[in-house]
DNA sequence: TTAGGGTTAG
């Protein structure tokens, strides 16, 4: 064998290190034979550059046991390899051990160290470390705490600690630019992001791929999509991170087209596609609907392997879950090996997105089986699912989750809080929820105002609306919904009249079929039928189903004929299968005395072959659900429950219950329609409930259909003999009964 | 011969 010089031997372990062949490395290592500092800090540096921070670690003490000194490349070698990892208590360490050996003025290592502390979230340390530097001409010093505030989200300081630098007669060079691009793109600080721009033509770091890619990005994330392709058109380079910031640019900016075009030119220069191009891909794909393009990118993925990359698996998740592929979506799931929470998200989010609800339940209860924290975005996720099966046990439990994870609560996280609370019914939580926050933006505000109308409380929705709008937060599209909502459902025309004016005029936003919806069923009920009909008339669009059934329920209220039947031949040609229109229309003869008009309409329905949804209510007890229909005889406890009705019909009517015979079936005497009223599914169930919940808590029940009137005078009742809160859901809204009274003023 | 700071993604 050669005789080798200690120059070769090193040069040797560097190479192999560093291209991370780290066996032929240690044995090239063990080999040599008189190891210096040198030998050892290529194998250390080789380590902490292949993400290997343990065996660097262990190189870099075993160095000292030898009797080497530290230096600054071995120090600066593992303190990279802390930064990477996020370990501060690695870094603290090392920190002492350079204090000790007197390397904490060395510019290397305190440049290191300052990167060690940003890249562990102790800006302060790195701030404190900065501040002791007294002769400050390095740049890396400079880049490493530009980059540390900027990745702490200090944009502030970052372009502070930039114009400093540059008072301070240091040049930028290609490390602290894209730095400062990023901060500026986190911000959108366009104007800033230019002049630096200017400065780069003028300094010829344009050339950089770095500092291009940092440009590009900078400006598709101000949507200056113009000024981006530019620069890409300004060099030959093809970079692919900047190909990759432009295709995010245009999927931001809501062009999925032009993004899947620069994909596909990027394939068809045969350029480098990698990780983060597939995931920008996905994501455009997700909202064009293109199942065939989006099977074939799938299929390029599997032939590149890069499905092994979990960011890809959980974009191709929500790519198939968003165009209601969810089978595919469950699939990809199924075939990672390594799942994260972004992974679990993604199939929850997707599972709800298609109306699987429950199977969105049960994923979330996997995750935390397999011992996965979840995070805001799965809690957020899994609240709404929650608030949309009105599964207030399950929601209560979530919250519970949340606040043992020790996690504060998001603005987020806070508003899905608010929703599901109010949507279970449960207000005062939802009260408490948003007193909690600490910061409240128009959806956190949007959610108690909606909270409030939907749980019956208008005047709280109102006077919410108006805190809001004190408190400087412009309402928006969503907002009026909600307030509108609290004004049709309490009657409030002038209020209702004024805000419909007020979202144009003062907010200039155009009103879409919900705002019409609720302003038509506030004028239609309250009788201004012929005001409700001009107001169609001045539409825009066309009106959808829920605004022609409005009116049809107002007419059949307001015993409306010709209006009644224009709006019901609207909804037999938009929703065809719908049994409600037939119902009301057949109801408003009937009231009107047509006996022959309202048979027809009931034959028409049964030759169409359409069934009236039977009513049904719900009770949930310990987890589970209790349901009822009409006269059920099903339940375990029946005999317990019709004993129940007895002592309670008995009761209520002796506090004044007249029983509503009207609404009662037509073809039974007067004892039966009493009993057949008796025994309504909301009967069941709040009877259920009083041998049930324990004296004290509130009866909450729920139903498929709007509550029968004689069934919300009983409960009114009940409420007050049996001194019981009851919430009754039903396909509209809550109704609060409490001593006799109900939240809605029995005005529904 | 060994070393410090940089861009893209739910």
């Amino acid at each position: 064998m050669l005789e080798r010089d200690e120059y070769t031997w090193n040069t040797m372990v560097a190479a192999y290190a560093n291209s991370g062949r780290f066996d032929e490395a240690k044995e090239l290592f063990e080999e040599t034979p008189c190891k210096s500092s040198v030998t050892w800090s290529s194998l250390i540096s080789g380590y902490c550059r292949h993400g290997r921070p343990g065996e660097g670690f262990k190189f870099f003490w075993l160095m000292q046991l030898d009797g080497q000194k530290p230096t600054q490349f071995s120090l600066g070698s593992v303190l990279r390899a802390c930064a990477v990892s996020g370990s501060l208590q690695g870094g603290e360490q090392i920190h002492g051990y350079a204090m000790k050996t007197n390397f904490d003025h060395n510019d290397f290592v305190v440049t290191g160290l300052i990167d060690m502390y940003a890249k562990c979230r102790s800006i302060s340390e790195a701030e404190y470390l900065f501040a002791m530097v007294l002769e400050r001409s390095n740049h890396a010093l400079w880049s490493a705490m530009i980059t540390g505030y900027s990745q702490n989200g200090d944009a502030y300081k970052a372009m502070e600690c930039f114009k400093e630098m540059r008072k301070q007669g240091i040049e930028f060079d290609e490390y602290s630019l894209p730095s400062i691009l990023a901060t500026c793109a986190a911000v959108s600080a366009d104007a800033f992001g230019a002049q630096v721009h200017c400065c780069i033509t003028r300094s010829g770091y344009a050339v950089s791929a770095f500092v291009q890619s940092a440009l590009v990005d900078m400006y598709a994330k101000c949507g200056d999509l113009n000024s981006a392709k530019l620069v890409i058109e300004a060099t030959d380079i093809d970079g692919v991170v900047s190909w990759n910031s432009m295709i995010m640019g245009c999927m931001r900016q809501g062009c999925e087209e032009e993004a899947l075009y620069l994909f596909k030119k990027m394939h068809g220069r045969d350029m480098k596609i990698d990780d983060f191009t597939y995931t920008s891909v996905l994501k455009s794909l997700a909202s064009t609907m293109d199942l065939k393009l989006a099977k074939s990118v799938h299929c390029l993925i599997l032939k590149t392997r890069f499905e092994a990359y979990r960011l890809v698996s959980n974009a191709l998740i929500d790519m198939y879950a968003k165009q209601r592929e969810i089978t595919c979506a469950c699939e990809v799931f199924k075939c990672m090996l390594e799942k994260d929470v972004i992974s679990w998200t993604s199939l929850v989010t997707g599972y709800a997105h298609n109306g699987l609800f429950e199977e969105a339940l049960r994923l979330f209860c996997d995750m935390t089986a397999e011992g996965i924290c979840p995070d805001e975005m799965v809690i957020s996720s899994i609240l709404s699912a929650s608030a949309e099966l009105t599964a207030l046990e399950f929601g209560q439990q979530v919250h519970g989750i949340f606040v043992k994870s020790g996690h504060a609560i998001s603005t987020s996280v806070g508003n899905s809080l608010i929703s599901m609370y109010a949507r279970c019914g449960c207000i005062e939580d939802a009260d408490r929820v948003f007193n909690s926050m600490h910061v409240a933006g128009v959806i956190t505000w949007t959610a108690l105002i909606m909270g409030y109308a939907r749980n019956g409380k208008a005047k709280e929705s109102l006077e919410t609306y108006n805190r809001m709008v004190a408190s400087g937060v412009k309402p928006d599209y969503i907002s009026f919904i909600g307030l509108l909502f609290a004004c049709s459902h309490a009657c409030l025309v002038q209020e209702g009249r004024m805000y419909f004016e007020s979202m144009t005029k003062t907010y200039g936003i155009k009103p879409g079929p919900e705002h019409y919806a609720s302003m038509i069923d506030l004028l239609g009920r309250s009788g201004k039928l012929a005001e409700a009909e001009e107001l169609l008339n001045q539409m825009s669009v066309e009106p959808d189903p829920t605004i022609w059934k409005a009116l049809l329920a107002a007419c059949r209220v307001h015993k409306n004929l010709e209006l009644g039947e224009r709006a019901a031949r609207n909804l037999f040609k938009l929703e065809p299968m719908n049994s409600v229109p037939y119902v009301l229309l057949a109801n408003i003869y009937f009231a009107s005395g047509k006996l022959e008009e309202a048979a027809k309409i009931w034959g028409l329905m049964k030759s169409r072959g359409i069934n009236k949804e039977p009513g049904c209510s719900w009770v949930g007890i310990n987890g589970q659900v209790h349901t009822f229909v009409s006269e059920d005889r099903g339940h375990p406890r029946m005999s317990d429950i019709y004993s129940k009705i007895d002592e309670v019909m008995r009761l209520i009517k002796k506090a004044g219950y007249v029983p509503d015979l009207s609404l009662a079936l037509h073809d039974v005497d007067e004892e039966g329609k009493e009993l057949g009223l008796a025994y309504h599914s909301e009967k069941l169930a709040v009877a259920f409930g009083l041998l049930a919940v324990p004296q004290g808590g509130p009866i909450r029940i729920y139903k498929n259909l709007r509550v029968c009137g004689d069934c919300h005078i009983a409960m009114r009742y009940i409420s007050q003999v049996f001194s019981r809160h009851i919430v009754l859901r039903d396909s509209n809204r809550f109704h609060h009964f409490r001593e006799g009274v109900c939240s809605c003023g029995d005005y529904w």
